[in-house]
DNA sequence: AACCATATTATACATTTGTATAAGATAAAC
DNA sequence: GTTTATCTTATACAAATGTATAATATGGTT
């Protein structure tokens, strides 16, 4: 049985090693992928550790997924567009917010941005509160701000649409990037290249939006 | 050990069902997830039949892959830009061509466009034929339209972005299908609805291009 | 019709993998 | 210091999986 409250303070530790060397390995294999037995080991811990503190390979999965993505919000919350804020600079800083998320390696966070990646390209059963938690809330401030770019006539199907095509642009470097590597073109990784990338391609989406806007008028 | 030559006919059907039953499988659950004893009983065939035809899963895979891409090239070639094209119909063409060719469920090659867009998330050994057989030729040609689409004065740092962004909008609808339908945005499957998507991405890039043109003059 | 190469079948084997648990070790409570 | 809760260790087990092969069946050739 799993227990949610550890009694005591080596407890603590081994957990927390556990949920490391599982986020490491969850974002570099896949849940599937993934070893316990190497996870274990990584963490310097017992095989029989997992069963012990999450009972199995999928709640343990589960809790590295829900754990990584609360402390990435946590320390960078969405950023949102108030009222007066200019549409085109709130646009740029939410593509530069959407590539930092994924493309940067933070110190402090060495999987999450990968392993929400991977959960796109890969969906598990834990796909759907991932959506529901951090993606959606993420894609409405989006479309809020492209909507606001777009001229009021311009419907919501049009919205949505560039919406797509921002967060595609936006997730591709992580999830092509081993395709783009070979092409000699590798992705951007530290805070300052992805900020000078993000600048691109924000201009790039806006072009792309203000042609849709300009087609659809 | 695998022969090359199958020696009577009823060699040729089995491999041939195995090959089919294969492709299906490595598209819909990747290589490690793919289960040979489920594949040969997709395919009527004994157990056996994978030694003795290819020797192992992986040359298996090879084969699936090899033959995939070959027969949806040669159904629909990469289409080139001849001196005197307009280059924005070329692109628009372009544009058409790798949409079709990762979204559309072909009814003559159900796994193709799947099992390459497979590769392109989770790269296996195989990837690096894949690229410089299929991908290199298709994005040097997409380097040469958006060459085209720019100013001689623009350089192939900003020629290669821009195909890089081409190439996302084009391919992200297929890896990250699972995330956009959970979204409410549903990927154009069949060739009509394909040709009509591809029309609004080629307008988005065309007006991001513009956009960096633009910016860099 | 007899023969031989080749395809097919059934089965076995070795690994890997997730999970479970009994026995031992250890820190905190009394 | 003894007791007790709980963490750790070593080990076992069953299921799944890729691979290999001896035995059998079968189609083509002479």
């Amino acid at each position: 049985m799993p227990s949610n409250k550890p009694k005591r303070k080596d407890a603590i530790q081994t957990r927390a090693a556990l949920l490391a060397a599982a986020g490491q390995a969850f974002a570099q294999y896949g849940f599937q992928n993934a070893n316990v037995r190497r996870i274990c080991a990584d963490a310097g811990v017992n095989l029989g550790a997992i069963s012990h503190y999450f009972g199995t390979k999928e709640a343990l999965y589960r809790e590295v997924l829900v754990l990584a993505h609360q402390e990435l919000l946590a320390m960078e919350p969405v950023p949102r567009m108030e009222p007066g804020d200019d549409p085109v600079a709130a646009f740029r800083r939410a593509v530069g917010y959407m590539l930092r998320f994924t493309l940067v390696r933070r110190t402090n966070h060495p999987h999450a941005g990968r392993i929400i990646a991977r959960e796109i390209r890969e969906p598990t059963a834990a796909l759907d509160e991932l959506i529901s938690r951090v993606m959606q809330p993420v894609r409405q401030e989006m479309v809020r701000i492209v909507g606001a770019l777009l001229s009021p006539s311009d419907g919501l199907a049009l919205r949505e649409q560039c919406t797509n095509f921002v967060i595609g642009l936006c997730v591709f470097p992580e999830l092509g990037g081993e395709v783009l590597k070979r092409f000699g073109q590798p992705v951007p990784r530290t805070e300052e290249e992805v900020a000078a990338f993000a600048g691109i391609v924000a201009e790039f989406a806006l072009g792309g939006i203000r042609q849709l806007a300009a087609l659809n008028a």
